[in-house]
DNA sequence: TGTACATCAGTGAACGCGCGTTCACTGATGTAC
DNA sequence: TGTACATCAGTGAACGCGCGTTCACTGATGTAC
């Protein structure tokens, strides 16, 4: 066991933010420790990716914020670019649960866009950088990432069709109508859920508008597909 | 009069991208050479934001591009956030061209959807950096811009609330439906115009795809609104 | 028309700064005996 | 249990580079007379 003073040659550096420690005083196994820095620098990253775009982050910026030193970004992560691929995966983590939980509840056909929306607000709430992420870095300006979380939407979109397949009305459309219907459905949570998380600290009025103004559009969908003769596949 | 050769003290700068050249061989007044510059500063900008985000832009590689030296730029625009409004503007006016051009053609209703994809993939095809602009940073990672695009948008929807006003069946509707429902136009053609400029050098096959699923989901939301039972405003 | 002066778009040297990445290192944790 | 050695997360100095911005300048264009 280590003295709390003992093995810090000249000025401690002290943990800046995150918990994270100098290595003289962190609790837990070695590995323990590294998936801490590991989660911080993920955080730190999202957390600095409110004020501006991942192709703007910088290293230095981001492991100052962290509380460590440049160079340990390495030990995690080989490139920047890497960092984002964690970052697209962890933000479909969360909206995949999302998808998960509104499975799940299974609410009956009139109650499933409010249902739906009521999930989407509350994950927001509980993860909005990660929407915030998947929003922004969507069309954004690193091609890596942007080309991973098309391909993550359009995995949604492909298991949002299969879904929509079962309900009621809907058993007679072909893929093509499934997966224009779920690609309209995807399109306007994502561009809801960017109007939501970019308006933050904004009034709870603009949010209650975004929200309501989202009830009523997809309202509006559900209705256009209601009415919608399916075509040849 | 100045001679071809005279006044070049030493190795001559040459004219290296967009047709602008040294001040002493460049046609047209004064006044003229300096907005054929500005001119070749926001086209190399467009050119330069296909591959990253506004907020990666650098001065110095911009001015390269169009071919003068870095301090020429402040000649023309006093901050990089200056030269980003005034893509805005550009971007829109195109943008306003488009939908004017739809209202002038007023199609029947029933061909509305149609002539509106057919000339929005025409104006796609002409001004591809200025949809691909404003696609990009509309969440994107500059504020001023960011804020920008979102006052643009948000007065390009309410005059469509207006012009959908007039139309055959909506008589009936309040402004909130009707913002509603412009609301989802404008979201559907930023993001299939997106999906369109970011598969650019793409298969036409691709292309045909988006263009089609835009085109239904299109339909499907006139669907959804011709059966809406209005609400109080 | 010719001359003298003002304007100003573009130049080029220089600045200090933050960047990503390299490298040899330190010292607490982990493990073999 | 105690000891000797291996591992490896984090350190800190150093590098060369591109960045935005300053400043005094140049010389062709524009204008007043």
């Amino acid at each position: 066991m280590v003295g709390p003073i003992l093995g810090q040659p000249r000025a401690p550096r002290q943990p800046r933010l995150r918990g994270v420690t100098t290595q003289s005083a962190a609790p837990g196994s070695r590995q323990a420790r590294k998936e801490r820095t590991r989660r911080a620098i993920l955080d730190a990253a999202l957390d600095l990716l409110v004020d501006e775009g991942f192709a703007s982050l910088s290293l230095r910026r981001l492991t100052k914020e962290v509380g460590i030193v440049p160079t340990a970004f390495y030990r995690h992560f080989s490139t920047l670019d890497e960092l984002g691929l964690a970052l697209v995966d962890e933000s479909f983590a969360t909206l995949r649960a999302m998808i998960r939980e509104v499975r799940r509840d299974a609410p009956p056909p009139d109650e499933l866009i409010d249902a739906s929306v009521d999930v989407l607000c509350a994950q927001l709430d509980a993860h909005p950088t990660h929407f915030r992420f998947i929003a922004r870095e969507r069309y954004g300006g690193v091609p890596v990432v942007r080309d991973a979380i098309a391909r993550e939407l359009d995995g949604i979109e492909r298991e949002l069709a299969t879904d929509l397949a079962g309900m009621p009305g809907l058993e007679r459309w072909g893929p093509t109508d499934l997966a224009v219907l779920a690609g309209l459905f995807v399109d306007l949570m994502v561009a809801a859920a960017a109007e939501l998380v970019s308006t933050e600290a904004g009034h709870p009025d603009v949010r209650a508008a975004i929200e309501l103004t989202l009830r009523r559009q997809a309202r509006m969908v559900v209705v256009g597909a209601a009415g919608w003769e399916p075509l040849a596949p």
